[in-house]
DNA sequence: CTGAAAGCGCTAACAG
DNA sequence: CTGTTAGCGCTTTCAG
């Protein structure tokens, strides 16, 4: 076979020393400029392509990023890793990508794995099992050798790293104040994501909507499997005409729900979402959601990696919150 | 700031030497039971980790395998990379993953930056730019120098590699036959995937089916954007009762375009899509499909590259073909 | 059974 | 301006 060419081969070709043919690739001032055309014309005819592993070794700088997240069919997830992929390859770093499978084993082996072959930062979301075990020890590692770690999403405050997350709270309050001005009166929440922070500050921004319009809350915690069973009991024993829900896959479950119930939406039930993917785009009624700006988030998730492994002096931790906009379509009624 | 822990500091720490501690590590059969234990304990106190570059630079093996998909926000994609990631730690490889976005220039970086790193491998879905133009060379590159390439899903065969795809023809020819069982006379195709291999094979098997069925073939060749439009016009002008659709989008912006048009699914018009996601199962109403088995693809072509990466000898192409299924949901009539 | 030494491909002092 | 040398962390002969 083939074997790929070294600055030793490019040196031996051309008489020089290895060294000098690594200055003169680099530009470095102390070659001339006549070699350095020799050898770089030289590089190109054979091909070279420098050696990342030995560069690594030497530099302790790899140009990669780890990132590791829970889920990738998740629409969401899929729209952070490709604003990500944009910004990492603009700024000359690649990405290594692993998911945890919202498994914290799993989370656990990726981290090491990343560890391992060295990348320069790492950037998680957290699984659902590290969020409710809260164990935290195999992150607090990275910290500890003073690699860079930003949180994105679903995070836990007690790290002491970057992070970057939506305004879940008022995601969820806008949504629920909207269905109120499309005149809802009983609106409840419809969650599956009990066990995350999203899910969390998503209850909160609800309930503290629903306390200033001046009733109960009304949570349905389900799964996605029982959500058409428990929505369909719920409706049997209460009033209901808005449902605000954590996700995208519930609103669409919910609707279908709704549909087999007898209840039109958005006449009967005005119904809202989270993420603003192709289901919500194109379901029927088109719905209406809080757009989470997916890409933006991946786009500064790396902004923040590389800024904190090029500064020279560790800075405080960076918390951002990117501002959620909410998409109007026809699953709510027009005010 | 602590810094990761060397053989050498462990030697250093037990009085070793770093080749002792090394063997011992790797439980060979050089060490005595004793040293080992020592060996061992010390290292897990200190948490020892082996530096991946300085592993891969000396065996020229990195345990990692490099994956290019042209677009991650396709259900089938992320659903491939799904299985590969599973396959891969399973076997104790992690992946690099890296996306196109579509982009000859953009795949060319991605397999450079891959060869950069030396994974062991390469598995590659092509761009349709690179369908289009059939710019292969940075692929060549690949083979020449002995890094095993696994193609899938979208394949050239000019290119001597290992590959598999799914039987696009059968499932095609089965989705135009279903729809004829069903009792649809004008089945059209409709297709926004006219530039990539599969969309061809998908054409091919319609054309066979409806041929074998003795009319002529109709195919709308269109985009997302602008299907809406395409199949209205379609629909003024010719006689349909039947869609089979080359993915899971156009399907459902079919659907969307029919009601505009007062046409009942599936009473008026049966249509059928390609991948099996979340649109699919939970639009209404449910969408009939060709299941593409995405999570074989992704393991299968796992497996055959980390064959082929540890076979001492070369050995021909692997060319395989996974079969499709059809899922009856309930935009097709019953039979 | 343990250790010394070479070398993977590269960079960067330091000499010349 | 160019070359020699050492060393990143590890594996692997080869000596002891």
């Amino acid at each position: 076979m083939a074997h790929k060419t070294t600055l030793k081969a490019i040196a031996e070709h051309l008489n020089l020393s290895i060294s000098t043919v690594s200055k003169a690739l680099a530009d470095s001032p102390e070659i001339s400029d006549a070699t350095k055309l020799v050898v770089k014309t030289a590089a190109r005819q054979l091909k070279y392509r420098p050696n990342a592993m030995a560069r690594g070794l030497k530099s302790s700088r790899t140009k990669t990023i780890g990132v590791v997240i829970p889920n990738i069919m998740h629409n969401f997830f899929a729209k952070v890793i490709m604003g990500m992929e944009d910004e990492a390859t603009k700024n000359g770093y690649s990405l290594v990508t692993c998911i945890s499978n919202e498994s914290l084993q799993k989370e656990k082996q990726s981290i090491n794995m990343l560890s391992d072959v060295s990348v320069d930062a790492i950037i998680i979301s957290l699984s659902s099992e590290t969020q409710q075990t809260e164990e935290l020890e195999h992150l607090n590692d990275i910290l500890y050798f003073d690699i860079p770690l930003v949180q994105f999403d679903r995070v836990n405050e007690k790290l002491l790293s970057h992070s970057v997350v939506i305004n879940d709270f008022k995601g969820a309050y806008d949504s629920t104040m909207h269905l109120h001005k499309t005149g809802c009166r009983h609106i409840a929440l419809l969650s599956i994501l009990t066990n995350t922070s999203v899910g969390k500050k998503r209850a909160e921004g609800y309930e503290a909507a629903v306390r200033e319009l001046g009733y109960e809350p009304k949570i349905i915690n389900t799964k996605l499997e029982n959500l058409e069973a428990d929505l369909s009991a719920f409706l049997k024993d209460n009033d209901l005409d808005g449902i605000v829900t954590t996700d995208e896959s519930s609103a669409i479950y919910a609707m279908n729900a709704l549909r087999i119930n007898n209840r039109r939406v958005p006449d009967d039930v005005g119904v809202i979402g989270f993420t603003d993917g192709a289901l919500a785009r194109n379901y029927f009624p088109p719905l209406t959601t809080i757009k989470q700006q997916a890409e933006i988030i991946g786009k500064r998730t790396i902004q923040i990696a590389i800024e904190s492994l090029e500064a020279k002096t560790k800075k405080d931790p960076i918390q951002e919150t990117i501002e959620t906009e909410l998409v109007i379509r026809k699953s709510t009624r027009t005010i």
